[in-house]
DNA sequence: CTTTATCTTCATAATTTTTTCAAAATTTGT
DNA sequence: ACAAATTTTGAAAAAATTATGAAGATAAAG
């Protein structure tokens, strides 16, 4: 798939708004139902009769009435305010997947590429064979470069459910997946856990 | 995240509340059970049913069964009194984190930025590499610039219930902190304890 | 069933961090 | 300026955490 910039409208204002969503290459809109002028129904519907854009209703009314009615006014999903900015970011994921437009099946972290589809590690076109484990493990840190993980964490990233299994487990999984890239991507951060970075 | 200004409530007219809360940008309500005219489980109710902003319900009563009320009725926290002002704002602190209206993990002070989640010291785009101690340390005092913390208090932030350890300790860990980041951000106060703070 | 690969644990070595200590330097109040 | 109290600092001991190799346990494959 090919990398692209994703865009994305985030104005207070309906009819700028709909004009930034028609002339512009906009790949989701987050769309407020109470904006100033135009109700966020309006601006849907009237986006909606020209172009086809993935669209994220947020709404402080929470009554099931309401989302229903937005969801049939054409919006992909529909969240009630007060939201985390993180459900947020999950939710346009999620939308952005259905359209196509993103694979939350690949990472790419610099010169290192993995593909859950095809369970592929590639560093610079050579591939490494990792086993589910430690897999999982590089997957969960390359997801989200610099982010660190506890070993608790990584755990949760390799088996199902709350399966116990020690802490030193990890670490020789970290070892071993060192081992076979070469280069050390994952940096050891004392007393807490792993994160991926280079620096 | 956007900085942002913080409104709330806090009125001892129960309707005027309700008036408030609905036709303004709240962020917050923080509620006595026991107002004059409504009680603060009705108001609690009309906001509700309208609006879905944070609530911190303040109550004199003690029960558990009283506890178990006012979540239902859907408040987010529920304190019983008297209760010390302070705790009062770590508890809005902590619904504010979670309705995802402020970040908890992030903080800056002048050219100097804490982030927890990625483990992170910047230093005008310079990282600096902090163990745990110091960064708890260097964190409470960026939290809140200009209080002093005697040396107490700065145990308690690296060490989880009550370790004993020494006073001397500290001044150690603020001599490391101080020797990584080249400028002095940190002022002791002479037989107090430390601030940051450059003046 | 046997063999092989993977996962997990364990013990020890290596590393990093935390804490203490004591002498030197600084600050405060008289 | 002096004495008392407090802080700073470098060095070293103590504690905690991580890395590693080897070996046992489990699961998968032949």
């Amino acid at each position: 798939m090919k990398k692209r910039v994703l865009r994305y409208i985030l104005h207070d204002n309906a009819e700028k708004a709909i004009d930034l969503a028609l002339n512009n290459e906009i790949d989701c809109i987050i769309l407020d139902r109470m904006l100033p002028g135009l109700s966020g129904d309006e601006v849907l519907k009237k986006v909606r009769e020209i172009k086809n854009i993935p669209v994220l209703m947020l709404t402080a009314k929470g009554s099931d009435q309401d989302k229903i009615e937005g969801l049939l006014l054409g919006s992909d999903d529909y969240v009630v305010k007060p939201v985390t900015p993180y459900e947020v970011i999950l939710r346009v994921r999620a939308i952005l997947k259905r359209a196509g437009l993103i694979n939350l099946d690949k990472v790419i972290y610099k010169d290192l590429e993995l593909d859950r589809k095809y369970f592929l590690v590639k560093i610079k076109d050579e591939k490494i064979d990792l086993t589910k484990a430690e897999f999982e493990i590089l997957f969960k840190l390359a997801q989200n470069p610099k982010v660190v993980f506890t070993r608790e964490q990584l755990i949760d990233a390799i088996t199902p459910d709350g399966t116990i299994i020690s802490d030193r487990t990890i670490d020789t999984h970290i070892k071993n997946i060192r081992k076979k890239l070469k280069k050390d991507y994952i940096k050891t951060v004392f007393g807490l856990g792993y994160k991926l970075d280079s620096d």
